[in-house]
RNA sequence: GUCCCAGUAGCUCAGCUGGAUAGAGCAACAGCCUUCUAAGCUGUGGGUCGCAGGUUCGAGUCCUGCCUGGGACGCCA
């Protein structure tokens, strides 16, 4: 527990304790105690809404509760070192200041530790995101997914949660057949042989140059080959390319999964059958029309969904609930899926499917990645102005740079709409918010940079009672604020909690550079500053480490 | 037509489990570099929280209806 979680918690048990000894509630009428840290500094350093909770049950005017609480509150033992009754009926606390300088000494104690918490208590959660179909180019939906997906699962991670990054490859549909005949075509093509693209085939340039590898590769032998073998060829060839290149577009987004799962496997290990026998078994299927339905409007949808269609082949959703099956057979106790938003009406009937299979409906979860807009010189831009098809990740990452790319996306709430405004993106200026942020970092490496000329070092143990001054003492509770914030944007599943965190801790530390010097002639003062700042660097590195962004030392 | 998401300052967005005077950034205006990085700091102005009801000590937050924008509503994936 951080120090400012273990100051809360001995402060509620006051609390509590308080409220029973001044006889104001019973045990069972004990509301839950909420500790707030204040936005207005005057209000103290954590305040509590008790006394208004409190005013039905014990039928007393809410700051005459307060007085009440507040006389019978053991302050020393809640490290309390004054307190004030406020407006309605607010109780506001001062704590001793010696906390503060504790969180610096954790900080610097474990560096490598700080933010990490046991909130998740090991709970064994798994993240599917991205999940693009292996027939094209990764587009800035899915980049959004990928940032959004991934900084999920570092704070989950840092949360304590047991976090598994998977990507589910669908390459059984009729995507891939379409994938195989495209492929086709143009070898066909490549090698000057009458072929036309399929309906619907995939027009990607990639594909022209898949053809023309095996071109030089293989040569003309597939020409006169054998349909279904050449087919068969084909499909692994373009599959394994479509793949490697996902794969290289997210590694350099800094996105890498622990598990590549393939759909295709779902037949080959013949785990789609017992899952439509188990749905028969439970009574959850019907036939009609020719074909077998879900009954999923059992369980909320708005309509019943066909499990096998009238020509005897499954419909998406089929394999899909094999999968989430297998995912929860796997040991996950929670499954987060990140989804397009395009994907949104699809939740109802795996959110059953899920429940039909006798789990519970907490146990999946459905983030929304909602729809980016690219603005450029106050425009919408659509289309890429290179090759006039969408904006594709790769585009975007060589235009904007990745540390932007990650830090923009994983800024807002996942399910809103997205404003990107490339100009911004680009400015490597003030109203950047990413270098805005590196620039704290940058700057306390190079005050590290220039006391370590000066014959200073980092002192771990350096006596930090010297750190009295407001500007200082904002900075310590910051800090102090991360584990918190982790835990907290963790549980609520949203990222861009800690840019905003990450941000404001910028802007604290930006606010005490030009308030305070960390290197002066009092040696005392500046090895406590020292300190300071070092922790401060360590924060602001993981945070970034955490949203996917790096830590220049330098800029 | 049904369902989902969104609507907060000129613009882009925060706003925790319902709490104190609704906050940032950008843009506008006024200051701050002989001093550790001015990619910075300090200050000023700017709001019927889409609209109307309701719930209660208290609503941007919860409930109902409506308006606007986006999306989804297939035996496609």
């Amino acid at each position: 527990m951080s120090q400012v979680e273990q100051l809360k918690t001995d402060v509620k048990n006051q609390l509590h304790q308080a409220v029973i000894s001044a006889g104001l509630a019973a045990e069972e009428e004990m509301p839950d105690i909420i500790i707030e840290t204040p936005k207005d500094k005057s209000h103290g350093d954590f305040a509590t809404n008790l006394a208004m909770q409190l005013a039905r049950v014990a039928k007393k005017a809410p700051r005459a509760i307060a007085e009440d609480i507040t006389a019978h509150l053991d302050q020393e033992a809640a490290s309390i070192d004054a307190v004030d009754i406020a407006g309605p009926g607010f109780i506001n606390f001062f704590m001793k200041t010696d906390y503060l300088s504790d969180i610096i000494q954790t900080v610097l104690d474990a560096p490598e530790h700080y933010g990490r918490s046991n909130a998740g208590e090991g709970k064994k959660v798994q993240v599917e995101f991205v999940s693009a179909n292996p027939t094209g180019t990764l587009h800035l939906g899915h980049a959004r997914g990928a940032a959004v997906g991934d900084s999920l699962c570092n704070l989950l991670d840092k949360a304590g949660y047991d976090v598994s990054r998977e990507y589910y490859i669908n390459d059984a549909g009729n995507q891939i057949d379409n994938l195989t005949l495209s492929l086709e075509a143009r070898y066909l093509q490549a090698v000057g042989a009458e072929a036309e693209m399929p309906e619907d085939g995939y027009q990607g340039k990639d594909i022209i140059g898949f053809a023309d590898e095996i071109v030089s590769t293989y040569g003309e032998r597939f020409r006169e080959a054998e349909v279904e073998k050449r087919r068969a060829f084909f499909r692994d060839y373009g599959l394994k390319r479509e793949l490697d290149k996902l794969k290289a577009d997210l590694e350099d987004f800094r996105v890498t999964f622990d598990e590549w799962f393939s759909e295709t496997s779902l037949y080959d290990e013949n785990k789609i059958q017992p899952v439509l026998d188990e749905l028969k078994a439970n009574g959850e299927t019907y036939e009609a029309d020719g074909a077998t339905w879900f009954r999923s409007t059992s369980y909320g949808d708005d309509k019943d969904r066909v499990l096998i269609k009238n020509d005897g082949t499954y419909t998406y959703l089929t394999p899909d609930i094999a999968y989430h099956k297998d995912k929860l057979n796997r040991g996950f106790e929670e499954l987060i899926n990140i989804w397009g938003a395009d994907h949104h009406g699809y939740i109802p009937r795996m959110s059953a499917a899920v429940q039909a299979l006798g789990y519970d409906k907490e146990q999946l979860t459905v983030q929304i990645i909602q729809m980016v807009n690219l603005f450029e010189n106050g425009e919408k831009v659509k289309m890429s102005k290179r090759t006039g098809n969408a904006v594709t990740m790769r585009e975007l990452m060589d235009e904007v740079g990745i540390d932007a790319t990650r830090y923009f996306f994983a800024m807002r709430a996942a399910e809103t709409h997205l404003d990107f405004d490339l100009d911004l993106a680009k400015s490597e200026s003030n109203e950047n918010p990413v270098y805005y942020v590196q620039y704290a970092h940058a700057r306390i490496c190079s005050m590290l940079r220039q006391a370590e000329e000066k014959g200073f070092s980092v002192d771990r143990k350096a006596d930090l009672s010297p750190l009295t001054s407001e500007k200082d003492q904002d900075l310590m509770k910051k800090i102090g604020e991360y584990p918190e914030t982790v835990a907290d944007a963790a549980a609520k599943h949203a990222p861009h909690r800690l840019t905003n965190y990450v941000y404001d801790l910028a802007q604290t530390l930006h606010s005490f550079y030009n308030a305070e010097k960390v290197l002066t002639e009092d040696q005392t003062l500046t090895k406590a500053r020292l300190a300071l700042v070092e922790a401060c660097r360590i924060t602001l590195a993981d945070a970034l480490r955490v949203v996917g962004v790096e830590a220049p030392e330098r800029m």
